[in-house]
DNA sequence: GCCTGGCACTCCGACACCGTGAGTGCCAGC
DNA sequence: GCTGGCACTCACGGTGTCGGAGTGCCAGGC
């Protein structure tokens, strides 16, 4: 176990390399944080901080910076959490009051913690699994063609084609549509398929395979939409990187645009949880040299979906991870309400 | 007027730096391409063109480069539209098909476009003031509380909540419901507002508020998605730009993320025709360095969004146009059949 | 036993210098 | 009007030097 002063010593080494991106060497860590020991006495304990694998230096004669394993232990054990100022409160605020609907919620969000955090921000529409459903709504465009709209207390509207087997009568398609939603409205969408099973065998022989259908098509939709959607913002501020970044951004761009890997990213957060990925904890490749700060937000007590930050591993976590946190609050405000 | 034999130099100048992305001279010319002269003429040549604006040189005793004029020239007299391969064109059909809806067929586009020309690709969603309506659908959530739902040809749905001034019954709900329809049902978006003005009159005069917040709502809705909405992809190949380039790259990703800008961008584009924008001729700042390739695109013989890439000034441009042209086709006709 | 000041050493980064080669402009000749 | 020749320019890459920041180690002191 490290010394007090050991875990003071690298607490100072991160706080410095995050605000100046440059090794920090002994003197300078004496003059800039009151440690009470001479630089002698912190080349000695670098020397164990860098033997226990905690920092490292570029090269010989140079500063130490910080390894994946110092800002593990940094964000666990150092650093809490920081409180955004009020004036950051406030302006959150003033920032999604005012969204019109679901989309824009979601826009006005991923801008707002691209520009408190100055990072890359992702955030995941709310995940119609956990939602429940709002209506169901059956139109018939054709004898032989229905529309199914499904409305989730989270605003969100899908839309799925439905091709009949047989044209189907108006009084039917009322019919249906007054069953389903008296059977799964305000339910939630895990909950539904045993609910309907049964609801071919109350209708006649000839509109039996189109109900099947549209019941299908209603599953699908569930299942389909597992793959959420989400929307990213502030890939400029990639750009604030080391200047040997081309390297750096283009396998980080390339990530951003795999929606699958960012939904892996924010997966791993677990439901209230803050989670903080650094550097090679990321399992893609891509996103070894980054940090993936992430939690989960939602209209209720639960977490119906995830947001987050991407950025550089030498980030300021406890202001980041203060932004994510009051972001994720505030938008699970704004969904309750709306 | 330039002689015949200056504007094939010009062609082979631009031809060579976009391959080679050096500045090219006049003995590299004349060895690449059968000019039928010596070096030495081309250098009388070229330096007619530099006095005319049409290359420059980075410095003294470089290779030229071409200048946007020289550019815009090469385009609109030198260049035609490169057609695509017929592995390219299978290949694009391919990725296409199986598109399950609109965010999906826009998403293959975006991805398509951005690989086909290895620049980043920008895709409208389909505009709804030339589109027309296929259904509005109007549920009561709540005794004062509405939701509207707009359905259009191209397949988008857009869903507003109404708060009305008083409560509503079910029968007046489904009484606006069915005269709305068949008022609107078919019609195009920018005809709509004088078919419903005077549908309040025919209501109750407890009802006829409620009813003019609908209209209202529906008539809102209609300006706001104006601003259109759109989607990018291929940021990544920004990457592949100079080797200059944080500076180059930072004010193209802060353009990107301002939809305000990509919207103005595209929107210069008239209907059928494809437009190029060629470096300081973008008005926006931050796109001096890039050209934008955009056309219009619809399900119809109208243009309903328009779709393009971003890109250096110093890209191929006969293989970008064909590849823009192309994918245009291809996604209306996709449109088209849905 | 741990902290400290001192000292010799290392190595990066900045700067200057220089030779090379590609490219140019100009000119005289065909 | 095209061409070959010639002198000139200038970016680029390699080398050399120097200063400074930082280190490791050691002997002495609290």
């Amino acid at each position: 176990m490290l010394s007090e002063r050991r875990l003071e010593v690298l607490r100072a080494i991160v706080q410095d390399y995050v605000g100046t991106e440059e090794p920090v060497g002994s003197k300078a860590l004496t003059e800039r944080h009151r440690l009470g020991v001479s630089p002698a006495t912190v080349r000695n304990d670098m020397a164990v901080l860098e033997e226990e694998g905690y920092i490292a230096q570029p090269h010989t004669s140079a500063g130490r910076i910080p390894t994946d394993k110092g800002y593990r232990l940094f964000v666990d054990k150092l650093a809490g959490v920081k409180p955004l100022s009020s004036p950051e409160r406030r302006a959150i605020q003033n920032f999604l009051v005012g969204a019109v609907d679901l989309d824009d919620v979601v826009g006005r969000t991923v801008r707002l913690l691209a520009q408190l955090t100055r990072q890359v921000a992702v955030v995941q529409y709310p995940s119609l699994t956990r939602s429940t459903v709002r209506h169901v709504e059956l139109l018939s465009l054709a004898p032989a063609r229905l529309m199914l709209v499904l409305i989730t207390d989270t605003g969100r509207v899908e839309q799925r084609m439905v091709d009949c087997p047989a044209p189907i009568g108006e009084t039917a398609v009322a019919d249906l549509r007054a069953r389903l939603n008296s059977r799964v409205a305000g339910r939630r969408f895990a909950d539904v398929p045993p609910l309907v099973q049964d609801l071919p065998d109350s209708f006649d022989a000839e509109d039996r395979g189109t109900v099947s259908m549209v019941l299908a098509t209603l599953l699908e939709t569930l299942v389909e939409e597992t793959e959420e959607r989400l929307m990213i913002g502030g890939t400029a501020n990639l750009t604030r990187f080391g200047h040997d970044f081309p390297l750096t951004i283009r396998p980080v761009l390339e990530a951003l645009e795999e929606q699958v890997v960012l939904l892996k990213l924010l997966g791993e957060a677990t439901d209230s949880a803050m989670t903080v990925r650094i550097g090679h904890e990321n399992a893609h490749e891509g996103l070894n040299s980054t940090s993936v700060v992430a939690v989960g937000y939602g209209s209720g007590e639960e977490a119906v979906a995830k947001l987050g930050v991407v950025g550089p591993t030498r980030m300021d976590y406890p202001g980041t991870m203060g932004a994510v946190r009051a972001v994720a609050r505030y938008v699970g405000q704004i969904l309750a309400e709306s």
